[in-house]
DNA sequence: TCGCAATCTGAACAGTGTCAAGATACGCAT
DNA sequence: ATGCGTATCTTGACACTGTTCAGATTGCGA
């Protein structure tokens, strides 16, 4: 450093008391920081080196565990699959019947879209993850199986037409989430418009996968 | 600069030699570039310095047409609003049925997004945009609106029931543009691989969508 | 023709991600 | 137990970013 300083060490890792030179724990509480973070500023407000300064470490530091701001923020959209999974799997448990295990499941991935929407919004953000990352591919696949093994018992029919169908209600939950949280259907502030959003998508997902009728389809022409 | 610099005048304004010190029409150069920035980088790529740059300026000169860097991509919001809600327009007048003109709107929006990526995540990225821009919500609904036109002709049911309709169908084709940008239908590098997520989104579309039977729907419990 | 307002530049500031060197501390082999 | 290699963390720097402000330049109306 140019100037002398008088502290005797540095001011980072006060918070921290626990911890010495080594954190210990860096990795976990980077990846804790970072969901604060996405959690209060949104995926746009989070930033490595806020995440650094939380954890009481220097900027430097988290590139020795996630090599970069991409991998750190990798390991937080993977937890976040994770976490998706577990809901989706959740909701389905709670209910009997294709039809409204499906209807659950719907209802809590947008449920999980609007309660954690900074998490959300990174996990689908592949231009700040590591695209190409082999855990992170397969997090996000194990949540949209969630989706197809009740699909798969909802529609008799062929693997391929499962395939569509599942598709189809990712789409359909994945479109809704992204509208309501950039308010296509209004604010989304309070709790009131957070179940006023619910209620229209049941509507929606009443309209577009409705109860009884194994819907029997026109043969596809591509 | 601490240096002195041996060039007579600024590196800036020489790819455009037409113009003097005031530029002319720095506002249409200004949204150009960044329509440019964004099909080449991305959403994720734009800068407003780049910007700047490419319209031959100072990184300080956008400022005095759009304020800041989020009332410039408000403007090319916009003006993405506008060319979406023409090509909705497009696709429906080149049919009949309001099934057909709903599949044929569908298949446009996603063609869209998917030709213009850049340009259709930033028109969704409200955090990078004035939000309560009085011009840009209009476009918005304007774009939205090309959907209920379709929509209020094929069910024919109540307000109430065309606007969940609509909803429903915004949600379907915006879920599979976003979830298709991000990768997770396969990639979409080459000509072939955009032509395998179309017809994958034609499924889609005549799953949820089917032709035929006015869709009776089941009471909605709220 | 003069003066004013619009337009643009230059320089600066705080903040960002990342990198290369060096400081520190843990843990293992001896 | 002791030394040493290595993982971990800091320091300082660099090239960026968006934005602001004072000043230079120019077009245009009176």
């Amino acid at each position: 450093m140019t100037k002398p300083n008088a502290r005797a060490r540095p001011s980072h890792r006060v918070p921290k008391p626990e911890a010495g030179y080594h954190h210990g724990e860096l990795q976990e509480a980077l990846i804790a920081a970072s969901e604060a973070i996405l959690a209060e500023q949104g995926a746009e407000g989070f930033t490595l080196r806020e995440a650094a300064r939380r954890a009481g470490v220097s900027p430097a530091a988290p590139s020795h565990h996630f090599g970069n701001a991409q991998g750190l923020l990798t390991e937080v959209a993977i937890r976040g699959y994770e976490a998706l999974a577990g809901a989706l799997r959740d909701a389905a448990s709670g209910r009997q019947g294709a039809r409204e295990k499906l209807h659950a499941q719907g209802m809590a991935y947008v449920e999980f879209a609007l309660k954690h929407p900074g998490r959300f919004q990174m996990m689908f953000a592949n231009k700040r993850l590591v695209a190409d990352d082999a855990r992170l591919a397969q997090a996000s696949r194990a949540a949209g199986h969630e989706f197809e093994i009740i699909i798969a018992e909802l529609v008799g029919g062929t693997a391929k037409e499962a395939k569509t169908a599942a598709a189809a209600a990712w789409s359909t939950v994945h479109g809704f989430a992204k509208l309501a949280l950039e308010g296509k259907f209004g604010p989304v502030r309070s709790e009131a418009e957070h179940r006023e959003i619910m209620t229209t998508l049941n509507r929606v997902l009443n309209y577009l996968w409705p109860v009884g009728s194994a819907r029997r389809q026109v043969q596809i022409e591509d």
